[in-house]
RNA sequence: GCUCUGGUGGUGUAGUCCGGCCAAUCAUAUCACCCUCUCACGGUGAUGACCAGGGUUCGAAUCCCUGCCGGAGCACCA
């Protein structure tokens, strides 16, 4: 058997144990997917997914997961996710308008396409179907208790006395919701789950409520009986032929509730999986849409894509691909606890994507100047030090050039300007001292990168930290918005625009 | 108070269902060395974890019990 190859290996093992193969050619299918099998997925013709986004703002990193972890089951699974933004509170988390777009937008820019998008102020109609359908099969009923004693009535199991009508009555009542002839506050419409079901947040729910404020889209302004979450969202993801719904653990008792509603109407519940809270480090600011917009609009921040704020509307501009927070995200798996997603995770995934076919170009920060005497009147470096092929730069050299404070050598000391030559320092000049590059390799001279004086082009590097002042080498200027440089010792860069006396580049990482 | 649900190196993850191949996988991080006209990339090595205590067992990260710590829900928010 050892003689044999190992596909020989494994066509002989077909003969005697077919099971066999199977589980090796699975443990090999293994190793190509950090995310764990879907439950139950065989059971399924077609995987289906959602992300149910709540469009009150562009998304922040932490957002990132849902669409790259259900597109990712999706291409696995050869199935397909949808994207529903779930709008059906006009008030207390009133949509933004634009936020339908930019969600949108930072799909596409996560790398995935929805197979379709649909929006729950769109479907009302169809929710008042179904809880009138609720509403006969004595599913549902209308409630006029005031919140707090129906709370207390719900905590001690006992029901209230709404619970008991008709459904002709409760029909009737809901049907004046629906006419908006209540205002908020008044009247709900309940499930009817188990009014003593020992645990307290599964009974009688609210299925819908009255909001006395017009629904920003102008589609839905004129609704005031407005379905809640886990009644909206349970409806559509059976309408919608959802398989398999992923969500955070603050929906831990949607599915419970949820099941009320489905075992009234004969329907089998998807698969559920939910998982923690992400965290990111490396911002000062809470992975919070409510808190970045409040920042944003007291001006601390410039906007959504301002480098110090933890969007990826900013990841974006700042040049990290779509696909690197995709990988990360994946990576973090659907665990139930609380996880960390450390920055660094996703720099380390966008420089093995962008590393090797990024252009490298100097910029100097915080330059110091000094004059330069002899050597050639340009330098040479490479494009790229892996790829010499690709073509080298032409930096004009002047008469003098700027280095980083910590890269200036004592007087007396020498230098190796980085794809230029050898110089030592004397005084304010450095003097070309025309060695092999032996002197870096054998007596330990740095190499530095460096910017000339004169045809240099002023840059405005935007950080994190705020934004630094560099000089940079005249080919900067050559590069289209939204090229990525390595500015070789500091790191990536997104060059984001040129006008006449700066070109501005957002810093990704180093 | 009631009800869910977790706890593997700094971080994430594999293994936990069906105890032994686990003195625990892989990645990232940090450090060192090598490579190098970058502090990038690449290579080598090091660091570093089964929440605690009992029990069952020849054998426990894995099963049982207790404790500790954490997260979540009990909204006319999503």
């Amino acid at each position: 058997m050892n003689g044999l190859s190992a596909e020989e290996q494994r066509e002989r093992l077909a003969e005697l144990d077919p099971e066999a193969v199977a589980e090796l050619e699975a443990d090999d299918e293994g190793d190509d997917h950090d995310l764990p099998d879907l439950p139950n997925a065989d059971a399924y013709d077609e995987i289906r997914m959602r992300a149910a986004p709540n469009p009150n703002g562009p998304w922040h990193i932490g957002h990132a997961r849902m669409p790259a972890v259900i597109g990712t089951y999706a291409e696995r699974y050869d199935g397909s996710f949808i994207v529903r933004f779930d709008d059906t509170d006009p008030e207390t988390k009133r949509p933004d308008i634009d936020a339908y777009d930019a969600i949108l937008d930072d799909v596409e820019y996560l790398g995935f396409e929805p197979a379709d998008v649909i929006r729950a102020s769109d479907r009302v109609e169809t929710y008042y179907e179904y809880a009138r359908d609720l509403i006969e099969l004595e599913g549902a009923y209308t409630c006029t208790c005031p919140g707090e004693e129906f709370s207390e009535l719900k905590n001690a199991g006992e029901a209230c006395p709404h619970r008991d009508k008709n459904p002709e009555t409760v029909l009737a009542e809901f049907e004046a919701m629906v006419d908006g002839e209540h205002e908020a506050g008044d009247i709900v419409l309940r499930v009817r789950t188990d009014i003593d079901h020992k645990n307290p947040a599964l009974r009688d729910f609210v299925a819908f409520r009255m909001v006395d404020t017009p629904h920003p889209r102008e589609e839905a302004a004129d609704y005031r009986c407005w379905p809640m979450l886990d009644f909206q969202s349970g409806i559509d993801d059976q309408l919608t032929g959802v398989t398999h719904i992923i969500r955070g653990i603050d929906l831990q008792d949607s599915a419970k509730k949820q099941r009320f509603v489905y075992d009234y109407f004969g329907w089998a519940y998807p698969e559920v999986i939910h998982w923690g809270h992400v965290q990111v480090d490396a911002y000062d600011v809470a992975l919070s849409t409510s808190t970045l917009k409040e920042k944003i609009a007291a001006g601390e921040y410039d906007g959504w894509d301002d480098p110090r704020v933890p969007t990826l509307k900013s990841l974006r501009r700042r040049g990290v691909r779509g696909e690197a927070i995709v990988n990360a995200m994946v990576e973090l798996g659907t665990s139930t606890s609380d996880v960390d997603l450390p920055m660094s995770n996703i720099y380390a995934h966008n420089r093995e994507l962008v590393d090797d076919e990024t252009d490298r170009a100097f910029a100097v920060r915080e330059g110091v100047r000094f004059d330069i005497a002899g050597g050639p009147d340009t330098a040479h470096p490479p494009l790229h030090p892996e790829h010499p092929d690709r073509g080298e730069r032409t930096i004009p050299v002047g008469d003098a050039v700027f280095l980083e404070p910590e890269d200036v050598p004592e007087p007396g000391e020498r230098v190796w300007l980085k794809g230029y030559g050898p110089f030592g320092r004397e005084g304010d000049t450095l003097v070309y001292t025309d060695e092999s590059i032996a002197v870096v390799r054998e007596r330990g001279v740095p190499v530095v990168h460096w910017a000339p004086v004169e045809e240099s082009v002023s840059l405005r590097l935007r950080t994190m930290d705020g934004d630094v002042a560099c000089f940079a080498e005249p080919g900067v200027r050559e590069y289209d918005p939204d090229a990525l440089l390595q500015f070789e010792r500091v790191g990536f860069a997104r060059v984001d625009a040129h006008d006449d006396r700066e070109t501005t580049c957002y810093f990704t990482h180093s």
